[in-house]
DNA sequence: GCGACAG
DNA sequence: ATCTTGTCGC
């Protein structure tokens, strides 16, 4: 993968260690429905200060989606942003979030791809795999995949697929505003993913767990300062 | 060969 | 992600 011109060129070096790495952990992803008996969701987003990274989870109850946890954790960034890479450079502060939370979720909904990443690690696939945990993942921008756009109601959906497979959805989950792409991290299935981040889109384009999340790193970050 | 590229 | 102004609509 080539990367955009308006970012700095990666080491060669780095990015072989780093797909080598990828490689190791995409074959521990397990794509299935899950037996969970889902009351704990959280989700969780990552927010930059400069060369630091706070890195933010929240809990919510399931199925009424209410807040019960918020946490985060501060610290330096290791790695810079490659496409293709995004969780070497999140997921290790994400997994210190996590451990602060005293009530661990039956499944974390991440920010960012799950299997619709060029070689089906993204950072919701990778996450799972860390934390032996249920994930799934919903992003703002398309990585890799093709599709078509959906309807504008909510509630619409179009798949994503990429060489021959469907790697996720785009689904519509609000009217008249851009869709989000769904996709299965770990421990978790297409058909699943799906329902939930539908049924978990209240009002707005996002998702709650990942929309209080988001909101909740701008909170925390007036916090760290 | 020319673009495209999660956060 | 972050930097940024005004603007449109519920």
């Amino acid at each position: 993968m080539a990367w955009p011109s308006h970012l700095p060129p990666p080491d060669p070096l780095v990015v072989k260690e780093l797909t080598a790495r990828q490689e190791e952990l995409r074959e521990q992803v397990i794509l299935q429905k899950p037996d969970f008996q889902l009351n704990w969701l959280a989700g969780c987003d990552s927010s930059f200060i400069g060369e630091n990274i706070l890195s933010v989870f929240v809990l919510l109850k399931y199925p009424e989606l209410e807040l019960m946890e918020k946490v985060y954790h501060y610290g330096p960034v290791e790695l810079p942003y490659i496409p293709g890479f995004l969780a070497f450079r999140e997921a290790p502060n994400l997994v210190k979030a996590y451990a602060q939370l005293q009530q661990k979720p039956d499944l974390i909904m991440v920010d960012g791809h799950g299997i619709a990443h060029p070689r089906r690690l993204g950072i919701a696939s990778q996450l799972g795999v860390l934390l032996n945990k249920p994930t799934l993942g919903v992003a703002k921008k398309v990585l890799t995949g093709k599709y078509e756009e959906p309807a504008p109601v909510k509630g619409s959906i179009t798949p994503l697929t990429h060489r021959g497979e469907q790697i996720g959805n785009v689904i519509r989950t609000k009217d008249k505003v851009k869709p989000v792409f769904v996709s299965p991290g770990h421990l978790m299935d297409l058909e699943t993913a799906t329902a939930i981040a539908l049924k978990t889109a209240l009002k707005h384009k996002l998702p709650e767990p990942t929309r209080l999340a988001d909101h909740y790193a701008e909170v925390f970050k007036a916090e760290v300062r």
